[in-house]
DNA sequence: TTGAATTCGTTCAAGGATGAACAATATAGT
DNA sequence: ACTATATTGTTCATCCTTGAACGAATTCAA
């Protein structure tokens, strides 16, 4: 048993996911860096995001989205609340559900964020045609389906 | 300014990004939970690879290899030494660095885990041609090139 | 050779993420 | 109505990661 003839190294689809992986760690510390200045962590701003889209959205859903436990919700919100970034709500229905949503601060610097973000992904996806980019993905979209991922 | 006909979600290239870093996202986080029956965190995993593969680097070496700080370097690697798992032994040259390697201990259960993960990837990854594949693969090494990742 | 600048690994404090256990609330079954 | 079950958000202990500051070793320049 584990003879060396299929090691992973030789298997295509091991082989590109570990780039897909070194891709991935590579810009999400840029992208960390380049949020600094607006004292944004990556974190925080996909909770934004998700907020702009999703008003109204409780805080179990927000977990779900972003793949990440309830508890890392409860610690990361407060300091989005603290700084006037977002709201939340109790509500009437359902006293357990706290609805969130982005205030006008909130919204303005998700905007100023956005660019900067955008900027980063723009110069790490420049090199591929817009074909290639919509493979990509697609097949990321399939991966994030074949994991339980909706 | 900040008018929101330029929103990054109608930038496709903003998009398929972010289908990347969620797939991503979904791929870790299954494998920590495919990798915790073996104690091994993908974190360690990924140590073990890269010595497997380039045995006698150095500590500083790993840590850009990894894209990570060298002080994480120095808090992991005692644990999977302690293991013996990994060999560190000072460098006759440079009595500055310390040279790295598996054990025969490191390899086997390095063997181990990578059938866990490659099992893994192999579903993540098997909805898609070996074309898309290696498509994906090259582009995701263009984007870490654009990184400055070498 | 001597002194300055670099490099390697370590230490340490701070912050982030995680899952188990919990209280409050809601739902279902009877 | 009433009890059992499930869901929501929080708390807490633990582990990981990070960057700055540091000592030791090396290299470079003059």
């Amino acid at each position: 048993m584990d003879n060396k003839q299929d090691l992973p190294w030789d298997n295509p689809r091991f082989r590109n996911w570990v780039a897909v992986a070194r891709a991935c760690h590579a810009v999400e510390r840029a992208v960390a860096a380049a949020l600094a200045p607006l004292n944004l962590k990556p974190a925080q701003l996909d909770v934004l995001m998700n907020l702009y889209h999703h008003p109204g959205m409780s805080q179990h859903d927000l977990a779900r989205k972003l793949l990440v436990g309830r508890s890392n919700i409860t610690m990361t919100l407060p300091q989005l609340e603290k700084r006037g970034l977002v709201r939340r709500e109790a509500d009437d229905r359902d006293k357990r559900v706290l609805r969130l949503a982005l205030t006008i601060e909130g919204e303005a610097l998700l905007m100023r964020a956005l660019k900067v973000h955008m900027a980063l992904i723009e110069t790490a996806m420049s090199q591929s045609s817009p074909a290639e980019c919509d493979m990509v993905g697609d097949q990321m979209r399939r991966v994030a389906a074949a994991m339980n991922v909706d």
